[in-house]
RNA sequence: GUGGGUGUAGCUCAGUUGGUUAGAGCGCCAGUUUGUGGUACUGGAGGUCGGGGGUUCGAGACCCCUCACUCACCCCA
């Protein structure tokens, strides 16, 4: 893309622009109605939180560690621009202290400071949701099942849900072990790539993409197997809520997060519809450690996020927008008068509830041209005849119908009638 | 951070081995139609060829640097 201008959006950050932004609200709306009908309300945290608080995070997590955006402000405090929302939802909850349950959703930007690529940017957008309080895997189905209706509300067919339990963090730190161990004995078999990872992040092994140690994968211990009889029991009600909802699932026994405070249930979900590399458009899971080491009362949690910029992918590769709405119901055409009448309409249109716009100053050819480009449903025509009689022509810009001259008065009627866009006011 | 590809009009792109004044389609503006969009025809506006340096009589084409976009790795939504 050229550069005309000296400025520019900075590099993985983009404008968003009608009528993209539409599809856009259409998302935020879709969610905020299905995790309402769970009692999940809105939550807005700030964009910059101490550094302390992702830090806490963990040192495992690339995200922490090399991708934020950190600085300092005017009196030295260190502070990041948020990579996920997690961490400020946690913050938020030990600072105001809500009564458990506390069930919120957001809609917030990221900054993780990468080089960009298909469905990866350096601000993107998540809708997520947090439960804080319940520590049973019914509210893991209740949010996971919430996420995946989301996805089915808006059309999208082929997505596809991974499950898998990492259990308590001693389980996994015996696990870890047990890995090293394993990983230890086949250093060689490994990609040459993936053999750096053994000593501090063994579960990074696993989801590696080299054939060379997918091979050398096979017949691996999983975590599944090693979880005890408690954690394995909490795992089944999982899968067995989500069977019961309706929701496929596969377990996937290598399915690790980017984030250490997981705990248990772990998710993601996956377009098979995308064409790139990260297809991954939503995932999440428990995180029981993480009030606690934000220094907050132990409070078990569960939450997801899942990308807009993703989300939009998917749904432009499964086709799931069709034609556009009209947006608005009329557009002004004025000529023959110096547009004050014009004006007046226009605005009383707008008090009455229409959407309703105009193009005041350009030639009656223009302006209806203008007027089609909106994708108003109808133009209504005020030349120097209906001025001088005190009425209108309405003429029906979507449909094969003739136009009709109408009293002034009778405007507002027959538009409601035979609008269809619903007016938000009687 | 590593590697590949690409930068020409608002958008999508042509532009021959380096050779006059840089093109097309779409979009935009206007006219054919001084009261009517979506079709058709005609005309018009719009470009420091991403930026800088170099080679050359001559560079949009070649060389170097740089910036950006893009795809992949890493990692993640």
């Amino acid at each position: 893309m050229a550069r005309h201008s000296e400025f520019q959006s900075i590099r993985g950050m983009h404008d968003l622009l009608p009528p993209e932004s539409e599809r856009w609200q259409l998302l935020i709306e879709t969610f905020r109605t299905q995790l309402g009908r769970c009692g999940y309300q809105f939550l807005a945290t700030p964009v910059v939180e101490q550094l302390e608080v992702f830090a806490r995070l963990g040192e495992g997590t690339d995200v922490v560690t090399k991708e934020m955006y950190t600085f300092e402000d005017r009196d030295g405090q260190a502070l990041a621009l948020r990579p996920e929302s997690t961490a400020g939802a946690a913050r938020s909850f030990i600072q105001h202290r809500p009564t458990p349950p506390w069930k919120v959703w957001y809609f917030s930007q990221h900054f993780r400071y990468e080089r960009p690529q298909a469905g990866r940017y350096r601000q993107h957008h998540q809708l997520g949701a947090e439960c804080f309080g319940p520590g049973d895997g019914d509210i893991d189905v209740e949010l996971i099942v919430a996420l995946w209706d989301f996805y089915q509300a808006l059309g999208l067919r082929r997505i596809r849900l991974e499950l898998n339990s990492i259990g308590e963090p001693a389980t996994r730190a015996r696990y870890s072990e047990r890995l090293q161990a394993y990983l230890g004995d086949r250093v060689d078999q490994l990609d040459p790539a993936d053999r750096v990872k053994i000593e501090e992040h063994p579960f990074r092994v696993l989801d590696s993409k080299r054939p060379q140690t997918q091979a050398a994968l096979v017949g691996i211990p999983t975590l599944v197997e090693e979880l005890t009889p408690d954690e394995a029991t909490r795992f089944a009600r999982v899968c067995d809520g989500l069977a019961a909802a309706g929701v496929p699932f596969e377990v996937n026994p290598r399915l690790v997060r980017g984030l250490d405070y997981y705990t248990h249930t772990v998710f993601e979900i996956i377009s098979e519809a995308i064409d790139a590399a990260q297809s991954t458009i939503g995932g999440g899971g428990r995180y029981d450690g993480l009030v606690e080491a934000l220094g907050g009362p132990a409070t078990p949690g569960f939450g997801f996020g899942t990308g807009v910029e993703r989300v939009l992918l998917a749904c432009d590769a499964e086709g799931v927008f069709g034609q556009p709405a009209p947006s608005l119901t009329a557009f002004v055409v004025e000529f023959g008068g110096d547009g004050s009448e014009a004006r007046d309409l226009c605005l009383s249109l707008r008090r009455m509830g229409f959407s309703v716009d105009r193009a005041p100053g350009k030639s009656p050819k223009s302006q209806m041209k203008a007027a089609d480009r909106s994708g108003a449903e109808f133009a209504v025509i005020l030349g120097s005849d209906e001025l001088r009689d005190g009425t209108v022509t309405l003429r029906p810009l979507r449909s094969e119908l003739e136009q009709m001259v109408i009293p002034r008065a009778e405007l507002a009627e027959r538009l409601r009638r035979a609008s269809t866009i619903a007016t938000d006011l009687v």
